[in-house]
DNA sequence: TCGCTTGTACGAGTTTCATCGTACTGCGTG
DNA sequence: CACGCAGTACGATGAAACTCGTACAAGCGA
């Protein structure tokens, strides 16, 4: 193709998507379901874990432990697998760790307005 | 601004507060919590019932029957129990029935964006 | 290769929820 | 006042979900 010897790869800024692991199964866009995600995110354990992607992951994916959640480890593998399910979140293998995203592009396709709710949730105070 | 003394009510488009029935026990606005009310939504027979009284009822109230929804009287006043405890249904005692209508102020004041997702959810087609 | 780490798989115990039959209440009408 | 109707309350059943311990797989570094 158009690559020739001479030209030298620069800075890479994002990983190409070539070089990323693949995702996890995973419902595709067109087969997010409303009352899957919403049954997904009326946890609150799962709805600080989207929220705190949103708010805080500057367009890295994280893996679990970043979270510091109180949890044992197959709890928390298994909320975060029902977001993935759900189709809330996307999950790549990265060597030892699975680190999580939140879907924005697909969820604002579908479902437009609801991570902004989602961000604008604090927990309960009590 | 320009509304003057001599200015008449035209026509009353809603009903007094005074003429209604009380409200059967709800939470208040201040109270209404995004996990609950999604986990009253991710019913699909629940996302029906908000659906069809945020499209189909003009600014009225309307009984369970009016619904036409095939299953038990029991099971439907489960459902209807679960949206109004949620906050996201309004009930009132007419007589021998009680009515139902979606609180969409609360709920767009609180979680802007979200009934615009249920009128346009669609039911599984298969 | 031997650990250490990250996370999964599986399974048990508990809880919560959906469904619905039956019996009942409360209102309105004749 | 007696009947009928809308809807509730209660309880049983079964399915699903949350929690979590234990055992296991896979990557990575010394």
């Amino acid at each position: 193709m158009s690559a020739t010897a001479h030209d030298v790869p620069v800075v890479k800024v994002l990983p190409e998507p070539e070089d990323l692991p693949e995702p996890l199964p995973e419902p595709a866009v067109g087969e997010l379901r409303l009352e899957t995600v919403l049954g997904a995110l009326s946890d609150p354990l799962r709805l600080t874990i989207v929220r705190k992607l949103l708010l805080e992951s500057e367009a890295f994916d994280h893996s679990c432990g970043w979270f510091g959640l109180d949890r044992p480890k197959s709890s928390l593998t298994h909320h975060f697998k029902a977001l993935r399910e759900a189709g809330v979140t996307r999950q790549r293998q990265y060597g030892l760790e699975r680190r999580s995203h939140v879907r924005v592009a697909d969820l604002d396709a579908r479902f437009p307005g609801l991570l902004e709710l989602v961000a604008a949730w604090t927990p309960k105070t009590p």
